[in-house]
RNA sequence: GCGCCGGUAGCUCAGCUGGAUAGAGCAUCAGCCUUCUAAGCUGAGGGCCACUGGUUCGAAUCCAGUCCGGCGUGCCA
């Protein structure tokens, strides 16, 4: 049973029954002070502009008139203008029962079921390894397609990249050097905007391992040649470090494929013949200034290449196409310009860019001792993504690098990241899974069975509290979903982990009376499942011993 | 200049579809281990919610303006 649907409709039913008639929203809410119940309103208040009466008023003639299920709900009272809802003790033994019975499902719903969703995050070209931002992209990405998931849909993962474009010629240029420089000439010179990054030294290496010194001319075929290998030694990099993250995407879908399936051509008449572009100093411009936008800008380049417009238009067409009812961009914030562009382009060729979902994420600060680390592309100073996974290990990396809201910049500290100690966030969570799984092992159990155990044992307040927490799960996981805000579920975690040792450290469950103890164990195994399916879906592990 | 994001405790951040006494972690201080993991628990101090005005019964939350910081504003992506 769903508490706040049955609560809408009782609420609902009072109000026809004293003859109020309004299309107002009523909502619930958790109050602040635990002392106003588990659930309060503020129905009455809001009627009272509308009605003219008091609040009290109100409040008083809706209460007197509700109809509710004892069994499930305490007492309805009211305080001020507000109605405040208390639930029974038997409601929540059987939302506990609940939790248990789900187990691994446990937090799952349907409410979307039958929508699909593509989410494209990390998108890195193959022209590097990945650093600290490209991980809060994957980060963000991944936990967003999770709940997704748990909510219902049907998620397709999706990894965007271009190996043909300048930057890919750059990498080749760069490490054609690199490979000339360590085989003929150390003063052979370094191309202009060259990748500085010390990586580009070791394709270059392996690349002489393979070649030896054939490539030396430099010829087209040559180039061709390093370009592959460097495109491949890039991608194999990122895919590990990938996997290192638990990420693992389900299309890795190339810019090239637009161009070879002539998408790229279909696109660029469809906006002539329908007026939108033009030319003009030997380039193709596209009308933005029709499409609500402020001014005309390049697709086409005198050069004869696109600019990344066409492409992302094309992309976005592409995937709007294939029929998902939601394609969700994840962006770092440094891109939030080719947005507005994209999705005029997309509406002036009439796909309905509502469909489309932008997710842009502040950047990322790396600490150390309390000094900003400082990043430089051009002298290939970075840390990468599996330095920082070797440094701090995974969990405490994913964990990191969603534990704020995404409009937020993230500090990620070095210093703390390191500590494995209490003073780590992350650990809070897993000790606490940790402490539940010690507890099954002291007493040489796997489970309980719950349908044998009374569960009306459960009255300590700090028992009732734990389990409050433990039903949110679902409700949590939506509103996650819906705000696209991850955060949300680390910040809901860290209070169920607060619940629970809270409660291990008041309620002893080894050595109580038995029909007390199996009712305890009950509760810490739902507490298991919730951590466990919530640290899951953050893609961090939760250990059996600490 | 214009656009997007942010400004909340010493630090890092929640809270932002308006509600009751503004929260958490870290840091500081004071306590709790002969019984299930002290990576834990209990308590204390710490706030002009950037500023000014407006809307409202009620504003950290909404609106307008101002100030500060980040990012963007390419025939780079």
């Amino acid at each position: 049973m769903n508490i706040n649907q049955y609560l809408l409709s009782i609420f609902q039913d009072s109000l026809k029954k004293i003859n109020i008639s309004s299309d107002i929203d009523i909502q619930f809410d958790i109050p602040r002070n635990k002392e106003h119940g588990d659930l309060s309103t503020n129905l009455a208040m809001k009627l009272s502009k509308e009605l003219k009466r008091s609040p009290q008023d109100i409040a008083q003639n809706i209460v007197a008139s509700l109809n509710y299920d004892k069994t499930y709900i305490d007492r309805i009272d009211i305080a001020g203008g507000f109605i405040n809802i208390k639930f029974s003790q038997q409601y929540y033994i059987q939302q506990l029962t609940n939790i248990i019975a789900q187990k691994k499902n446990y937090g799952r719903s349907n409410k979307y079921s039958g929508k699909s969703v593509n989410v494209e995050y990390v998108s890195a070209n193959p022209t590097g390894l990945l650093h600290l931002g490209h991980g809060r992209n994957a980060a963000i990405g991944d936990t967003l397609a999770n709940l997704y998931d748990w909510t219902g849909w049907k998620v397709t993962r999706e990894y965007y990249f271009n190996n043909a474009g300048n930057q890919m010629n750059n990498l080749t240029k760069s490490i054609y050097s690199r490979y000339m420089q360590i085989l003929k000439d150390e003063n052979f010179p370094f191309p202009e905007d060259g990748y500085h990054g010390e990586y580009v030294k070791t394709i270059a290496e392996e690349l002489i391992k393979i070649h030896k010194s054939n490539l030396a001319e430099g010829s087209k075929n040559d180039l061709a040649i390093i370009k592959k290998f460097g495109e491949e030694w890039c991608f194999d990099k990122i895919k590990h470090t990938l996997s290192r993250m638990k990420i693992k995407q389900d299309v890795f879908y190339n810019e090239d494929s637009l161009y070879k399936d002539g998408k790229i051509d279909t696109l660029l008449n469809d906006l002539e013949s329908k007026g939108l572009s033009y030319k003009k100093d030997g380039a193709v411009w596209l009308k933005f200034s029709q499409l609500g936008l402020e001014n005309d800008r390049v697709i086409v380049k005198s050069t004869g290449e696109p600019t990344y417009r066409l492409p992302d238009i094309a992309y976005h067409k592409e995937k709007l196409l294939r029929g998902d009812d939601l394609v969700v961009d994840i962006f770092g914030a440094d891109h939030i310009a080719t947005i507005p562009d994209v999705l005029a382009g997309v509406r002036a060729i009439g796909l309905d860019n509502n469909r489309i979902k932008v997710i842009i994420h502040q950047f990322v600060t790396l600490m150390e001792n309390g000094e900003q680390v400082k990043m430089s592309k051009r002298t290939g100073k970075s840390y990468t993504l599996d330095e920082l996974l070797d440094d701090v290990g995974e969990d405490v990396v994913r964990f990191f690098l969603i534990m704020r809201g995404v409009n937020t910049h993230l500090e990620f500290d070095l210093s703390l990241a390191r500590e494995q100690s209490d003073k780590n966030p992350v650990f809070y969570l897993q000790y606490a899974h940790a402490r539940i799984c010690s507890i099954f092992d002291k007493l040489a159990m796997q489970t309980i069975d719950s349908s044998k155990v009374d569960l009306s044992l459960l009255v300590e307040q700090n028992e009732i509290n734990l389990i409050k927490q433990l039903i949110l799960f679902p409700e949590i996981l939506l509103s996650a979903m819906q705000k696209s805000e991850p955060h949300i579920v680390c910040e809901y975690l860290r209070e169920v982990a607060a619940a629970f040792h809270i409660f291990y450290h008041d309620c002893r469950i080894i050595g109580t009376e038995e029909k007390l103890m199996n009712a305890r164990l009950i509760l810490s195994n739902a507490t298991k499942v919730v951590l466990y399916n919530g640290l899951s879906i953050l893609g961090v592990t939760s250990p059996q011993k600490m």
